[in-house]
RNA sequence: GGGCCCUUAGCUCAGCUGGUUCAGAGCACCUGCCUUACAAGCAGGGGGUCGCAGGUUCGAACCCUGCAGGGCCCACCA
């Protein structure tokens, strides 16, 4: 029975259920998994950054995991939320120096092991907020499972899968030209270099031809490269140039002679011709620089200043010594013009300074041969990218992969298992352990002398990313023990949900890591997200300040508001121009929910019969929630998450609550009948399991508060209604009669007739359906429907597909309103006749045509043509 | 420079294999209502030449070509 409460409030209030759930299924252990007899299913989060905030983006990410893990718990898998942070190298290291900066300590101050304590303070004062903040919105992560990429079962999987690949000759040490942002003097990935578009300068730089009065003149952005030319370029079909060919050019102020070398790859159509070859400092003049042997002549120090090569700018930044050598040249006369030139600038994504291109020796993974069966996979769809569009973008990607550079000079990380013994470029081991480092090197160098002190460990830590993208075997210990119990049952997982953003930092590598440390693909479906955006359609970020607090708007909406607010225009892959009206949105609906809950507790149900129009009200809802839970199967098998929601609130705002309850309500002073009160609130809770994934707070709350529930029980762990069969003549016969109620309502608004007054109306009946007649009239208010053969003289009438309705009415009637409405309807009728009738006077139409459209085609025919009868005798009645 | 995607109502988007009245939904908007669950609500209503131009077809929002506009990814001509 009902707990009834007279004194419900009409607002629905979250702070007053929240936390209480929210502990409730924590205590309950509902989200808790272990393995089972039970199917798993299994998500593993995207890891935030272990000292970050939650911004939008993880509202959005985070709630749809919620959706999808929740839906998997109440159909019945074994539902398993993995959550963690990410240690996050370069992002983390940043902050920590900005912070030692702050009190004025300098990261060079520090010794290795002193700055990495200020780091893991920094980490366990800001660390976990962020898990806490998912909390509020309701997570179901199983929080026992919390993992960081820096736990010692996770750093020693790390290990474990380097020397795993080193050993399997997949890592390698090598010179490589790599981007160095001289702000954290570390190399990054091309991945994180953003290229930006600056407004700079072309200069036109001469270079004096050895033994002749003639120079040569080259086109250059970065005129302080030229302390490290060791050539001039042009192109061996450039007869302009041939005749400079094995000449030698003197670099001005350095004062260098260099060669003048022929390469295809100088472009004829830029700047003059000729270029300016530094193979230290450009990737592609390092090429040529390969091809032709040219001298390697490096001018800079890690922090972008100039070393000795740079002379008397020896210790200047840069972009300083681009000014003044621009000035040099000029007053030398070495400068020919300059013009304003917009081009590309690589720069780092988490420092913003300009990449500086760099020859250094890092290590790398050979990636072509690893990424192929991630490649297949994602083409013979063993993992599926929703949307699809972005599978191209990520076959284009893997096909033509380069080797994947993973040291980084950094100290908070995941220190690179090498150990040096000597100077040799090959005087290295790699090792799990200091101690098996030393047994291997003894014997790699011979030397069996060599004691502990002597292997030096290599000083860089490895790439964020080489940790991440072992996240979904590590978080079950699979490197480790690549046959424990939990990697067993939970991997592979399922569903992984994250931003396209990192489709190829993250995504990408951890297939490819599936592939080559399990053998098979970390999960069966990647849902890409869109990005949030503000109004503007600018992407939210800190700096802009255009990104809102979502605590604040939990605080101010509830949680389930901003959870049906993020998702409610949100297809997969789409940005998602966001705004608090959403959130507004979702709360209404909340409301809406709430009070058709306060309408159906307050009912005192009474031993009586059952009126028909409840009857028929019911087994309406019944077929119309069977078609519902369809639709929702079929949202979520393809992933269409918002269209799942929207199916929701349409089924509850618009069916629930604005026809079934007005069906079933009893009239004013009436009490409800037992068995439709009984009823209603299983079909309530029906709805309310579809709904728990999207909302799960509110539903818990009414769920509990329909019944006095046993210890234990809660609507989280219920399972979802199971489908059945639903009659879809009978649904849209209800459709028919709905039409034929808001027709009514429409002439009673029009004619100002109040609801108290109940007109009997009459039916001119062409096709039946009367079935759902006993609705029509309790939501028309009507005292009955009778069926004549003929029209009713004299009385207003309307119509509803081929059925004319006539209300007696007394007051004075004004048709024409309604004539000129059937008009109108007529010549759409006529026109649409006249486009079918054109089809079937073609005779290659009734040729070539199936012949069931050819058939359907004359029915509409027949149908039209009747129609604009019934209309046309409608308005002649109408004009009397 | 190479590749991928998009353009449907004021906004955000559905629209399956070309074919049933297919031109849809939510929000926004307009009109009337504080009706006994809910004004954070109820009832009703208006709104689109499916980017443009061709083509294929009995038939095109849907397939093809071109054009215009927008977005994303890769590459990085100094």
């Amino acid at each position: 029975m009902p707990i009834k409460n007279p004194n419900i409030p009409s607002r629905y209030d979250p702070k007053a259920t929240e936390y209480k759930w929210y502990k409730y299924w924590l205590e309950n252990g509902y989200f808790r998994s272990r393995p089972d007899g039970r199917k798993p299913y299994t998500i593993v989060i995207p890891p935030p950054n272990v000292t970050g905030v939650l911004h939008m983006g993880h509202i959005l990410n985070n709630t749809l995991q919620d959706v999808l893990i929740r839906r998997a718990r109440m159909a019945g898998y074994n539902a398993c939320w993995v959550p963690g942070t990410d240690h996050a190298s370069i992002a983390t290291e940043a902050r920590v120096v900005a912070h030692l900066q702050a009190s004025g300590i300098k990261k060079s101050d520090l010794s290795r092991d002193e700055f990495l304590r200020h780091a893991w303070a920094w980490t366990h004062k800001h660390g976990g907020i962020i898990l806490e903040q998912l909390k509020r919105l309701g997570a179901s992560c199983d929080w026992a499972r919390t993992r960081f990429t820096l736990d010692e079962s996770l750093c020693e999987s790390v290990v474990k899968a380097f020397v795993d690949l080193y050993e399997r000759g997949l890592i390698y040490r090598g010179h490589r030209m790599v981007n160095w942002d001289p702000q954290a003097q570390t190399t990054i990935s091309n991945e994180e270099v953003n290229y930006i578009e600056k407004k700079g300068k072309l200069y036109y730089l001469r270079y004096p031809i050895k033994g002749s009065e003639s120079f040569v003149t080259i086109a250059t952005t970065r005129p302080e490269t030229m302390l490290g030319d060791t050539a001039i370029g042009v192109h061996p079909d450039d007869a302009r140039y041939h005749h400079l060919v094995g000449k030698t050019a003197i670099v001005p102020i350095a004062n260098r002679k260099i060669p003048i070398i022929q390469d295809e790859y100088v472009d004829r159509e830029f700047g003059t011709g000729c270029l300016k070859i530094t193979p230290a400092h450009d990737v592609n003049d390092k090429e040529i620089g390969d091809r032709h042997q040219l001298e390697i002549i490096d001018i800079f120090q890690d922090d972008g200043s100039l070393n000795a090569h740079g002379r008397h700018y020896e210790g200047m930044d840069r972009f300083a010594v681009r000014q003044l050598i621009v000035e040099e040249l000029q007053e030398k006369g070495f400068l020919v013009k300059e013009v304003d030139y917009t081009h590309k600038v690589g720069t780092s994504e988490r420092t913003g300074a300009v990449i500086e291109p760099k020859r250094s020796i890092q290590w790398f993974v050979k990636m072509a041969d690893l990424a192929k069966p991630a490649l297949e996979a994602v083409s013979n769809g063993a993992v599926a990218i929703v949307p699809e569009k972005f599978a191209n973008t990520y076959r284009h990607w893997m096909a033509r992969i380069h080797d994947w550079n993973i040291s980084r000079q950094l100290w908070w990380g995941h220190p690179i298992p090498a150990y040096y013994y000597g100077e040799g470029i090959a005087d290295f081991v790699v090792a799990q352990t200091p101690e098996k480092a030393l047994e291997q090197a003894r014997r790699k160098s011979g030397n069996l002398d060599l004691q502990a002190g002597d292997l030096k460990r290599d000083p860089d830590v490895l790439d964020t990313w080489f940790s991440a993208w072992l996240w979904p075997i590590s978080v079950f210990d699979g490197i480790r023990k690549p046959d424990n119990e939990e990697i067993t049952y939970y991997y592979p997982t399922q569903d992984l949900v994250t931003a396209p953003e990192i489709l190829f930092f993250w995504v990408a590598r951890m297939i490819t890591a599936g592939y080559a440390f399990r053998g098979r693909p970390p999960f069966s479906h990647v849902y890409l997200t869109g990005i949030v955006r503000d109004k503007q359609g600018r992407k939210m970020s800190k700096s802009l300040g255009n990104s809102p607090d979502p605590i604040e708007l939990i605080e101010r909406y509830g949680a389930d508001a901003v959870r049906v607010g993020m998702l409610l225009t949100t297809p997969a892959g789409n940005d998602l121009p966001f705004d608090e009206s959403l959130c507004l949105q979702g709360r209404n609906f909340a409301n809406k929910i709430w009070n058709a809950f306060r309408l159906v507790q307050r009912w005192e149900p009474l031993e009586k019969r059952q009126p028909d129009y409840a009857t028929l009200g019911i087994s309406w809802f019944e077929n119309r929630l069977n078609q519902a839970l369809h639709q929702l199967e079929k949202d979520f098998e393809a992933y269409r998450i918002s269209a799942a929601l929207m199916g929701l609130y349409k089924l509850i705002w618009d069916d629930f609550c604005a026809l079934y309850l007005e069906i079933v309500k009893p009239p004013y002073g009436e009490k409800i009948d037992a068995k439709t009160a009984t009823q209603t609130r299983r079909l309530f809770e029906s709805i309310l399991k579809m709904l728990h994934p999207f909302m799960p707070f509110l539903t818990e709350e009414i769920w509990h508060r329909f019944a006095k529930r046993n210890e234990g029980e809660a609507l989280i762990i219920t399972e979802m209604p199971k489908q059945k069969a639903c009659d879809e003549k009978l649904i849209r016969e209800f459709d028919f009669s709905a039409r034929v109620v808001s027709a009514l309502r429409h002439f009673r608004m029009k004619k100002n007739i109040p609801n108290p007054e109940r007109p009997p109306v009459s039916v001119w009946e062409r096709e039946a359906h009367r079935h759902f007649d006993p609705v029509i009239c309790k939501l028309a208010h009507l005292s009955e429907l009778r069926y004549t053969n003929a029209k009713i003289e004299g009385a207003p009438a309307l119509q509803v597909g081929l059925n004319t309705y006539f209300i007696p009415v007394e007051r004075a009637v004004d048709n024409r309103g309604e004539i000129a409405k059937a008009t109108a309807e007529i010549n759409h009728l006529q026109g649409f006749l006249k486009q079918i009738e054109k089809k079937l006077n073609n005779e290659s139409f009734i040729a070539k045509a199936p012949e069931e459209i050819v058939a359907v085609t004359r029915k509409k025919q027949a149908d039209t043509r009747e129609k604009i009868k019934t209309l046309q005798r409608h308005i002649e009645g109408l004009k009397r």
